[in-house]
DNA sequence: GGTTGTTAGTTACAAAATCAACTATTAGGT
DNA sequence: ACCTAATAGTTGATTTTGTAACTAACAACC
């Protein structure tokens, strides 16, 4: 309220974040959203699908911090659109390994061609170094290191 | 999805703003949810309120990036709470200016408090001079400078 | 080999966010 | 003054998320 008070919202690290995390996800979104219809955690999926390959839910949860319930019905939206098929491990018939079908390669395809370009342009706000610097505070914020 | 792809999904800047931000957000969440039963938008409405003094619901809005209808319920429910009061502009009848109640003010302090804690706690995790610099990049990534 | 505990994933219901349409008021042009 | 457009804020219908309870399969222990 008064004016030495020296914390200011604009200076809140987890507001900061938020903002900046919205920003750039906004943009992003009306990509996959115009061009298929994705929502955010169906994007998010594909991209760790497309990006590491065969993975499980759980993998898929674990490593991206997402709910196993936004997973399920994410998986399921994507196998209905075509996007992935579902196969069930042999040895542990609870798991179902989940993969990319051609269809949903060549999304991820080009929306990772799209996300590297738009990424691109927002390091290229920073020097290099920084850039660098930014991407490994972020890690180290969201404990991930 | 081959090994010379060199995009991975932990480097791209969205996705780790989304992480870090989702990370640092969820730790607070618990203290205002858990003293105050509030939303997330409630607390940043208050903390609007009580960082910049009366404001309206338009002000918050834009500068916070949140949508009005948001805005429009978290205020109705702070003021059920008797966190803040309206009075409507003379000049202007649309506009209403939203005012901190002297209990909304206390709630206001003790979890600034809180969140002045936790960001040092945060900005702990690196040198001053780059928790700094990490400040003004996500400023500009935020696209307010 | 049966009981208990755990894990992967789903489903049902409640809470919240989104989007479009709405009211009330002001502003601008003619 | 009158018509149209714009703005602040609200409301209602739909979509999406979150929470908890659930099924099915496996593990571990006695």
């Amino acid at each position: 309220m008064t004016k030495k008070d020296e914390f200011d919202l604009q200076d809140f690290l987890p507001y900061l974040l938020n903002q900046a995390a919205e920003e750039s996800s906004m943009a992003f979104q009306q990509v996959y959203k115009g061009r298929y219809g994705m929502l955010r955690t169906e994007w998010r999926v594909l991209f760790h699908l497309g990006n590491y390959g065969q993975m499980t839910a759980k993998e898929i949860g674990t490593r991206a911090k997402i709910h196993k319930t936004k997973i399920s019905r994410a998986v399921r939206k994507l196998e209905q659109r075509r996007f992935l098929t579902r196969t069930k491990d042999e040895q542990d018939r609870r798991v179902e390994h989940l993969t990319l079908t051609s269809f949903g390669q060549a999304a991820y395809r080009d929306l990772h061609s799209v996300a590297q370009t738009y990424d691109q342009k927002l390091s290229a706000l920073f020097p290099a170094a920084e850039a660098k610097m930014l991407r490994y505070m972020l890690r180290r914020l969201a404990g991930s290191e």
